[in-house]
DNA sequence: GCGTGTC
DNA sequence: GACACGCAACGCGGG
DNA sequence: CCCGCG
């Protein structure tokens, strides 16, 4: 048949028609017809795009209903797709696209346009913008340099790439990228790199390797771009711990990834044409978007216009070591807070400014220290000011967030750049308004305050990819597709999920985890606990108050025998109570001493615990559940969310802001995240300084003999 | 989310 | 191709 | 020995 056109809707067939392939068929059956009528016919073909063994077959339901079967012969094709070759799969190392030509001595980099937000389309591709050094790696046999934007040989400066780019394998290449340094969340890497290279400290360094406009003898500049990553992909080994990395990129919605990226703190987007070929020099075929930065600035002044009763401005300033002006900010209030405002900085107005500022119009200048405004911007102007300055509001004194003085940073930017999700945009239960993205960043941004007490020990992790509340499951042990930095660990015949690194992590979350659940041992000994949980489970009816009181009871117990502990909500109705051990005894002595310790305490105050686990019994009172730190059970993860559409969070709490005001309900997905990052020191301070075994005083305090 | 098996 | 399924599991103590 | 419990 050669017809082609459009069947209208509601007819059999409807939609775009046209003839796909070409080509003869001939039947594998004696009878085809008598083949056909009883459900399944084998046949050959020979078209110019689908050839060799095919079978149809039936399906047992209704009777249209057919599947199309290919026979596993020589013409398989594994990721054969009807849409045609997916760009990465363009074969590439038997023979290279391009033309054949010298190397070029010099070249001027490809250069982005800015814009203020990625471009859509399927035609662009987009990759995360690094803040480094523009580069070009030449190889030419075992030889290994490397040039700057302008041209200048900066080979010594990099001696620490150039094994990786001598062990490519190819003849030669020039790749071009960006040299960065690994660095932690907060300072921007272009500040760490200058650091350290001006030190000499070649040793951080990594190459973002993004294009490859030659190679063995071929000019692959007129090549389209998608196709040049794919050789370069090819190229470049797989391997997280390379100092050549493949800057990866997305296809599509540029949008997503960009709102990712600046919710990370990343520095920006870089989208490409996919099929455009390499331009030198500024281009509109590649354009970059910054990420908005966000900070907050003191309010040392506005601006009216005339004598308008309006604020049209406001001056701004930031004090580091000393105070500098940074400029104005016009855009961002709604016309009854220009109003407002200028009312309130009116009562706080002072005659001249406090720091020296440009000659303004209509300026007016404000106690500083008073006001502090939020504002997004796009960067700084050569005299600092700041550009695109836009308000997201404004407080009153409010202390700038300063971070914790006790958290090492864990996650790394290249961690974060790292993080790869489909489907961002998936509720992770229907309705809840928390998507997949949102679970990717609150992990990613409480990951610091986590990961100290959750890598490197075994780890149940509860999942729910499907969207489902009804759909939830438990999971302990490897699944396909585990992240780079997870791995599982073998204790007795099973193999028990770990964490190794930041980067697997925050690979969990595309996975639909949702919650973790770490023993209380380290993988490096099994055998012994480094913490005990005293699990508090409330019966029905149990005020919060009563929790709260019962966990300063078992604190205060905790105390006599000589054992400093630690208090976190879980996110559902109870609490735990966390005591660090220093690894000296087993499971067995932990839970001898944790059964006497509830069944005292359960002695001692029988209207406020019960240590039995019966919930008939339980009315009114707290079950001490012990078996929280059990060889093989696990416990709730501080900074865990919880699996349910509120997705409220376990939060550990300094035991003095553990109290009837700090119900469970109090922090959830959002304001935990405000909690957390508005903390000065972690609440569990001290927790590592207070280990101990458990001592013959303990065990006699509970009533068993040391 | 993903591999696996069934219809 | 659509769909359904699994994705943990052990030990304690009471009856 | 089974069951509820987490
Ligand atoms: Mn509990
Ligand atoms: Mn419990």
């Amino acid at each position: 048949s050669d017809f082609e056109g459009i069947i209208p809707k509601d007819e059999y067939g409807a939609g775009a028609i046209f003839v796909w392939d070409r080509g003869t068929w001939v039947s594998m059956e004696d009878d085809p017809a008598a083949a056909l009528a009883s459900g399944e016919l084998k046949f050959q073909l020979s078209g110019e795009k689908l050839n060799g063994g095919w079978m149809l077959k039936k399906l047992p339901k209704g009777d249209k209903q057919w599947l199309l079967i290919k026979e596993r012969d020589r013409f398989v094709e594994k990721g054969f797709s009807v849409a045609g070759e997916p760009a990465a799969e363009v074969p590439v190392t038997a023979i290279l696209p391009g033309k054949p030509g010298p190397m070029p001595k010099r070249l001027k980099p490809q250069l982005a346009t800015a814009v203020a937000s990625p471009p859509d389309g399927e035609e662009w591709l987009h990759e995360i913008k690094y803040d480094g050094y523009r580069t070009f790696a030449r190889k030419e046999g075992d030889g290994v340099s490397f040039f700057t934007r302008s041209g200048l040989n900066w080979t010594e400066k990099y001696e620490a790439l150039v094994p990786a780019f001598a062990a490519l394998d190819c003849e030669s290449a020039l790749i071009d990228g960006e040299v960065a340094v690994q660095d932690a969340r907060g300072a921007t890497s272009f500040e760490m790199l200058q650091k350290a290279l001006s030190e000499g400290r070649d040793h951080d360094l990594i190459f973002y390797a993004f294009d490859i406009v030659h190679s063995n003898g071929n000019d692959l500049t007129s090549v389209p771009l998608a196709t040049r990553k794919a050789v370069l992909r090819r190229l470049i080994p797989n391997g997280s711990d390379s100092r050549l990395l493949y800057s990866d990129h997305v296809i599509g919605d540029g949008r997503q990834l960009f709102s990712q990226v600046c919710r990370l703190g990343l520095e920006g987007v870089v989208s490409k044409k996919s099929n455009a070929p390499y331009r030198q020099g500024r281009t509109h075929s590649w354009v970059k978007a910054k990420r908005f930065e966000i900070g907050t600035f003191d309010i040392i002044g506005f601006t009216t216009k005339a004598s308008s009763r309006h604020v049209a401005s406001l001056m701004l300033a930031e004090t580091a070591e000393e105070t500098n002006y940074v400029g104005r900010a016009g855009t961002g209030l709604a016309l009854d807070e220009t109003r407002s405002y200028f009312d309130k900085f009116s009562s706080v107005e002072i005659d001249a400014p406090a720091i020296a500022l440009p000659k303004t119009q209509g300026a007016h200048f404000v106690e500083p220290g008073r006001y502090t405004a939020e504002i997004s911007y796009r960067g700084r102007t050569t005299k600092g000011h700041l550009r695109q300055a836009a308000i997201l509001s404004i407080k009153e004194t409010a202390k700038p967030n300063r971070g914790r003085s006790n958290t090492k940073k864990l996650i790394t930017d290249r961690d974060l750049a790292n993080i790869r999700l489909t489907n961002p945009d998936r509720e992770i239960f229907k309705g809840s308004g928390t998507t997949k993205q949102d679970l990717a960043v609150y992990y990613a941004r409480v990951g610091d305050s986590m990961l100290p007490h959750l890598l490197n020990r075994p780890v149940s992790l509860i999942r729910s990819p499907s969207g489902s509340l009804d759909d939830v499951f438990y999971q302990r042990h490897g699944f396909p597709g585990l992240p780079d930095g997870m791995e599982t660990i073998k204790d007795g015949d099973s193999e028990y999920l770990v964490i190794r690194t930041p980067r697997g992590f925050l690979g969990l979350p595309q996975f639909g985890v949702i919650e973790f659940h770490p023993w209380d041992c380290r993988t490096s000994d099994m055998d012994h606990p480094d913490r005990m949980t005293v699990d508090l489970d409330p019966g029905e009816e149990v005020e919060w108050s009563t929790v709260v009181s019962g966990a300063n009871a078992v604190r205060d117990r905790l105390h006599e025998l000589g054992l400093a502990s630690f208090v976190r909500t879980t996110g559902g109705k109870g609490a735990h109570v966390v005591v660090p051990l220093a690894g000296k005894d087993d499971w067995a002595k932990v839970r001898q001493f944790l059964k006497a310790l509830a069944r005292q305490l359960a002695d001692e105050m029988p209207r406020l615990f019960t240590d039995l686990q019966s919930k008939a019994k339980r009315r009114g009172r707290i079950y001490l559940d012990i078996n929280r730190t059990t060889h093989g059970t696990s416990a709730v993860a501080s900074y865990s969310l919880r699996a349910t559409p509120e997705f409220q969070v376990a939060m550990p709490l300094p035991w003095q802001d553990f109290h009837t005001g700090t119900p469970p309900t109090v922090f959830n997905r959002k304001s935990a995240l405000s909690h957390v990052e508005r903390q000065s020191v972690d609440p569990w301070d001290g927790f590592e300084k207070a280990r101990r075994p458990i001592s013959a005083k303990a065990l006699k305090g509970v009533g068993l003999k040391g």
